[in-house]
This record gives structure tokens, sequence and C-alpha cells, in this order.
DNA sequence: TTGTACGCGTTATCAG
DNA sequence: CTGATAACGCGTACAA
């Protein structure tokens, strides 16, 4: 039991070839039914299993996708990744995941050590301050599947599968606007990346719409992190014009900021109205309960995994540069109630 | 650039023989400084890559680690698997994520098909309803090594990664008959797995230590799921004595009982004091904040790495069965305040 | 210090 | 339909 039995261990027994053994369990046509009968049941006995190192040997391919998400421990991610994650198993793929910790330094490695353990394919979400892709260029060059979720940049023959972000944005400001708010403030992430800054084009789209005035004192970039709520409320508490409106990136965040601002006593939605971002789970169980925009992530996981899947079957035909948008929807809750 | 070099090119074009190539490549000791030297400069012109495939091969091993968790999209376990990433990453290995979605069968098709692919080591944190354990034989006669994370099951020579739930659960329901609390509610999850078993066990304890009466109707077994609250509202209201102090086995969940409670009036901590477990990040949240135990997720999974690690590399003599409890903290918030 | 030759387990090609 | 043999790329005894 303990040794590895083989192809060739079967075509002793049972008297025939490695090639008649291999053909035989990979159900080749040129076979007769009996010697595959005979084959496979010779197999179930001796408790052969086929030596993966090998197949990937000799395909050159290992039947395993890599992704690369800034973190692990975020909802929204692992959200996506259970999507993906669902898909791919089963099609027969194994899912290798690693994080940038929102570095570009870590991703740079983490795409050359998966890029080295021979991934079919790779899915990315980038790292906060990405700004260079060369490591991406051994994938391309090489043909290999390379799609790019939420946190995306345009490369030739590359898929995105992203929300529109700016439109979302747009009409989260513009929710804030309709209820009556003048003075708003758009806290964000690193403009970098796309979500942040197509988000915040959406709010100047709503805000130019509405002919409100727009300077850079009405957008704020952070960190996204609970260490930045106490500059934000500093930052509120220091505008000119009172901020009755609020459209923060993130749901997380917002919670953080709406439970800071309770605490010096602003009444949300009556002083503050607070537009969040992502559906977060939290969003709903937080008081008052959060607006925010519903980002499919499960779904967003579930169309990488069948995009690389049908690239990788060939089964569709690869447009060179295909993208997808999903649905995004604006979700009203109790902050923003007039 | 498109063609793949491989160390017979480079054995070619030095004139030397490929295994010098590859000694020099590996830097083994009996290559003349200055035959590496040449090698490797050349190897780096050339571009060369070493194909881990035949590496694999030949070595019969992966330099993968596999991962089996019930859910990828849950605070918690994407917190442990954060931790483990970064462990492993950093000493060379990948990780192989797979989900069972909390069903046994899902996991045996999971721990088959990693074995399958030849990962060098196997860490798990079991589904819900997993009830045997043949799934994991191979890897035990195999001797690969195989470690659970918490939520375990005691096999031989298998680590485990676990806190003390059981004083976690005696802890965490004393606090609350610290505070006058004489009618206990434990709202739990499926006491086949240790976690959830190990709590009420604490729960009780803490009860018997203090003269209150336990019967069944103290203890309610959910799913933990969202869609259970309503049911345990019911079963809240139904009781015969009022209900004044709530443990429940998961933040999440908690917080989904703490809104509906709202709803139907109770006040909290008022009427009904509550316990949660977990830290999760929304404990802190809710309103009112949810008193919860500490599970220190991003430690167990660099315990979990390290331990890994250290078993691969037989840097650490493997005990038969070693056992790894972390600390655990209760942390008191609004929801238990007097 | 270096070269030779074979093993690792499968798949693919080409005969038969 | 089946067998023999050559890749696949690297590691490594064994020899030199």
């Amino acid at each position: 039991m303990s040794k590895k039995i083989t192809i060739y261990d079967l075509a002793k027994t049972l008297g025939v070839s490695a090639g008649t053994v291999s053909r035989s369990l990979n159900d080749h046509p040129s076979i007769s039914m009996k010697t595959k009968e005979r084959v496979i049941s010779m197999a179930n006995e001796l408790g052969y299993k086929t030596n993966k190192f090998a197949v990937n040997l000799s395909k050159q391919k290992s039947n395993t996708i890599g992704v690369i998400v800034p973190k692990l421990n975020s909802i929204f991610m692992s959200t996506v990744l259970a999507g993906i994650e669902k898909i791919v198993n089963d099609a027969g793929y194994n899912l290798i995941i690693s994080q940038s910790l929102e570095s570009m330094e870590k991703e740079k490695l983490n795409a050359k050590t998966l890029y080295d353990s021979g991934v079919d394919a790779l899915l990315v979400s980038l790292a906060y301050d990405t700004s260079d892709f060369d490591h991406f260029a051994h994938y391309i060059r090489n043909k290999i599947p390379l799609i790019f979720i939420d946190r995306v940049h345009n490369l030739p023959n590359c898929s995105t599968i992203i929300i529109n972000n700016r439109l979302a944005g747009f009409e989260a400001t513009e929710h804030l606007i309709s209820l009556g708010c003048k003075n708003l403030l758009y806290v964000g992430g690193n403009i970098k990346r796309n979500v942040y800054l197509d988000r915040l084009e959406g709010f100047k789209d709503a805000i130019a719409k509405h002919q409100l005035d727009f300077d850079q004192s009405h957008f704020l970039e952070t960190d996204l992190s609970p260490d930045d709520v106490d500059s934000v409320i500093h930052y509120i508490k220091s505008m000119k014009n009172a901020v009755d409106g609020l459209f923060v990136s993130s749901d997380n965040f917002a919670a953080h900021i709406i439970k800071a601002l309770k605490r010096e006593n602003y009444k949300i939605p009556q002083d503050i109205k607070i537009v969040g971002f992502n559906n977060d789970p939290i969003s709903d169980l937080v008081t008052p309960t959060l607006t925010t925009v519903n980002y499919p992530g499960y779904e967003m996981g579930i169309l990488a995994g069948q995009s690389v899947i049908s690239q990788l079957n060939g089964s569709i035909n690869l447009q060179p540069a295909n993208s997808i948008t999903l649905r995004h929807k604006l979700i009203k809750r109790e902050s923003t109630f007039n």
C-alpha cells in the first residue's frame, strides 16, 4: 500500500503495454471495451492513482489557477473568492491564492512565484499602490489568461470584471443631492485605483449636473482604514460649510465613521446623510442602517471563474479585450432617510 | 523568447553537461565557482526558468500546501487564511485553498482532489456536518502532515490549533451570571463540532457552579445563519421564564439577533444581556457594542503556518499529537453593561 | 570538479 | 485496436 503503483505495474500484471493502460484510463476511443474494463478494474483493485506530477510535466500545465488579491481578510474579497472557487473547482481546477497585502512589491513577487509554479491562468485584483505592470508581461507574452477583477488595469488581451463605479458613484451622490444635501464630501481610497477614481468622477458628475460647487476640499483621499477615522472626523468638523452629505467608498469605513460621528453627537441622517459602498453585511447591522451600493462580489467571482475556464478551454472566442460589467444597485436605508 | 529554454540548452551553449548546469543552478558544493558563475550568468542572459513540473516529478513534491475551510467568505476564516498565507509564502510554499461549503461530501471531494494534486501538507477546518474522517486516511497513511484548525478532530499524529472553547464559554457565561442574569440561553451551532460543543460545556459548567438550573430548554442549536434569527426570537419570546442573558456562539449571528430584539422592543442590556463570540469587527460597530470573546484568528493562522512548515522541514521533532491552544479573552462592551 | 545515463510517470507518435 | 519508444525537464548515483 505504501508503494506507489504506476501504469507500468498495471501493464505488467495485465500483460499489456503501458500505453494501453494509459489510454484505457483516459477513455481513449481506440481501445476495446473489454480491455478498458480489464484495466480499470485492475486499477481499482491495486489502488492505482494517477500521478499528477507526471501529467503536469508531460502536458506542461498544472490545472491550477493563480489568484492575487490585496487582502484575504476582507469580506468583499473572500466573497469574490468563494465565487471563483466554486466555479473553477467544479471545472476541475485548483486555486492557488496569494495576497499582495496592498503592496506592489509583494504583488510582483506573487506574480512571479505563481508564474514559476506554472499556473494555467491568473486572476488579479490590484494592490493599493500598484503603478507599473511589468510583472504581468510574462503572462501576456506566453498567452496565459490574465483577468482583472474589481481593481483593474487595461492591458492588451486581458479581461476585466467590474461594475460601473462611475455611474454608481453618480447615483449615490445624486441620491444625497435629491434629499437636499448641499455640501457633500467624498471619502475615497487611493485614486490610482480605478474603483476610487471612477467613483470620484461619478461624484463630480452629479455635483456638476446639479450645479453645486466642487473643489478639492470636497474630496478626501484616505486609506479607508479604521486608523484614518479620527482625521476624517477632524476634517469634517473643520470644513467651512458644515457637511450634510457623506459618500464613503467603503461600508466598513463608513460604519466606523458613523460610530465616531455619533460619539461627536452628530445626528444621522438628520445632520449628515451617509452613503457607503459594497453592501457589506455590516451595512445592514449598524445603527442607523447604511445606505449603500450593492456590489455583487459573489457574482463577480462566478463570472471571473467562468471567464477563465472558458478561456482555458478555448470554448469561447477570446476577444482581444472583453470587459464584463455587472449591475450595481443603490440600496436605500436609514442613513439617508429624510 | 517564446521557446522555453532548458538546462540542456544552457549546457549546449556553454559546452558543459546538463548535470553541471543543474548543479550550478542549485549551488551544489562540488562545482567550481567559475563554472557556477558562468552558468548562472548565461542562465540569466537566456532567461532560463526552472520548470517546476519537472522538479515536482522528480522530487515527488509540489511545494504547495492544501487548505480546506468551511467557507471562504467569513471574516474569521479569511483572517486565519491571511495568517497562514503570510507564513507559508515566506517559506516558499503556495497555498491551494478550497472550501467545503459546510458539507462533508464536498470536504471529502476536496480532500481527495488535493491529495491527488500532490499537496505536501493539508490544513483543515472541518465542515459543519463532518462525521467520519476516512477521507483523511490517505494523508495519515502517507505521512503527509495534517493539521486541524479551530474546528478540529483528534486523529493520530495530527496537530490541532485551537482555543480553549470550554473555558471561554465558561467565562462568557459566568460574566452574564455575575451581572445578575438568572435565566440564560446558549445559542450555538452544530454540537458535532468541538467549538460549539465545548462552549456549551463551558456554559453548563458556569451554570452548575452557580447553581442555576439547566435543562435542554436553555440550549438552542442553530445554523448560526441569518435565516435562523426569526426562530431564535420566537423561541426567546416563548420561554416560560424571560431570558435575561444570551450567549451566542457567533458575533455575526448575535448582531442579527440584537437587531431583531431591538425591533421587538427589547432593551439591551437592560432586558437582555448578550455575549457573542469571535471578536468579529462587527462586534464593535453594532449598537450596543457587543461583549465578545476575542478569537485570535490571525495568530491561529500564523501558528498553523509555522507548524506545517516546521513539520515539512522536519526541523521540529513532530510529537505524536501536539495541540496548540491559544489565549482567548473576554472583551466587555455595552451589551453587558450593568 | 565534471560528465553520463537513468529514473520520475505520463502522454504522444508512429508502426504494426 | 495495441505495442514500442520517444519526449517532457530535472535530479542524481555512479564513473571518470
